[in-house]
DNA sequence: CTTTTCAGTGTACAAGTGTTGACTCAAAAA
DNA sequence: TTTTTGAGTCAACACTTGTACACTGAAAAG
């Protein structure tokens, strides 16, 4: 850097342009219905207005590609969390709310969790265990924010954590239902968010009655 | 049929059969730790030890195959159950040893549960429901067992099937969990049932107090 | 017996795959 | 200014993919 930046694009900034659109069409992909164990490097490629050699210059092969994506979901994850937060209610109503801030995220970033749901389960090892990672980062933020909030003193922190992450991957496992009724009828979406919440109501009574002492 | 058998097949013997190898091909590749997505049908018919062109006399494409497979399955969930509920202690032990059965199940077919874990919620739309279909059943055997046996008098049918559907879904989830766990150490099945429990128990504790007046 | 049926074979093709190496040519560095 | 760097292009490779078509030959039907 040095020069008058006038209004062209610097190298690496158009580097990371091309980066992105890489990512952003194998996404796009995915959120058409394509499973990403079964999207090809070309196809990305041509998705991405880009000839197929291209690609080396910023992924060593598709896995690599979706281990970025997954970062990317981190970061989204961590966006929800702050968005809920934020609220100003988000002390006393930790459910209701926040699972429709949670359902909006899922409708506004379809194909990155297309992806979540594809790979959580049935994706390569690196790809599973990244997304797990991130699932369980957010499972214990979770638990932290529970503990200064919610009444759970009789639940040591390992059973806390624990049983957040029951939560999150009850949330994981209900979010394809939710991507699949896509914009069929609008009023589904609070349809999903009830059915959700019955579930996570259970497993709130249960760690309501939870004593961490005989347990194990 | 009419002439005596002797000791060769009959033709639709022999079409079964190979019909047999493709579906069990397809599974060791799933097993090897290949996506069912990604898997091509020569791949499958070179391992069944048939010719490409062959596959098309029992299947329409690799689709159809894994419907089959679906339908598999769910014959060996429906052998789970039986099981299950042939312990003597079945009534008043429900999930303990039921998860050991589970686990030996899991193990002895790991390739059919690769398969159930991939495509649960990364297949394609008619696999995923499938799936779901068999889960579901599943699931509702499980509620009508627990309301013969259990103590759930204040739970209604809808909202016991309800909540039997979260313990399946939570079992399911768990469940690559012990499959990636190969034969590293042997002691890991009962400590996967004990984890696995643990979080039964969570939302048993909230069944128990569940009442199914006031809560939709 | 003769005829029909049909699971499995062999060949062929057009299209798509990952990866190579040598090339441009504009931005960044000297 | 000149030199270097490196993202993107182009052409070519060896290989795999799904599918079509004509075939064989033994089991089943007549």
């Amino acid at each position: 850097m040095g020069v008058a930046v006038r209004n062209m694009l610097t190298r690496e900034e158009k580097k990371g342009q091309t980066r992105a659109a890489l990512m952003d069409a194998a996404l796009e992909l995915v959120g058409k219905g394509e499973n990403f164990a079964s999207i090809s490097l070309r196809e990305v490629a041509k998705n991405a207005g880009v000839v197929p050699t291209s690609f080396y210059r910023h992924f060593r092969d598709m896995e690599e590609l979706g281990l970025n994506i997954v970062d990317e979901l981190g970061m989204l994850l961590r966006k929800i969390l702050r968005a809920a937060r934020q609220q100003e209610d988000y002390v006393t109503n930790l459910t209701r709310r926040s699972l429709v801030i949670y359902t909006q995220f899922v409708l506004e970033h379809r194909s990155h969790f297309y992806f979540l749901c594809q790979c959580r389960t049935g994706g390569t090892p690196a790809l599973r265990s990244g997304i797990r990672h991130e699932l369980r980062y957010f499972a214990n933020e979770l638990a932290s924010d529970m503990r200064q909030f919610g009444s759970v003193e009789r639940i040591d922190r390992e059973d806390l954590e624990q049983i957040c992450e029951v939560i999150v991957g009850l949330v994981a496992d209900t979010t394809i239902d939710l991507l699949d009724l896509q914009a069929s009828h609008t009023g589904f979406q609070e349809e999903y968010v009830a059915q959700l919440q019955k579930k996570l109501r259970l497993v709130w009574l249960g760690a309501q009655s939870w004593r961490s002492d005989r347990s194990a």
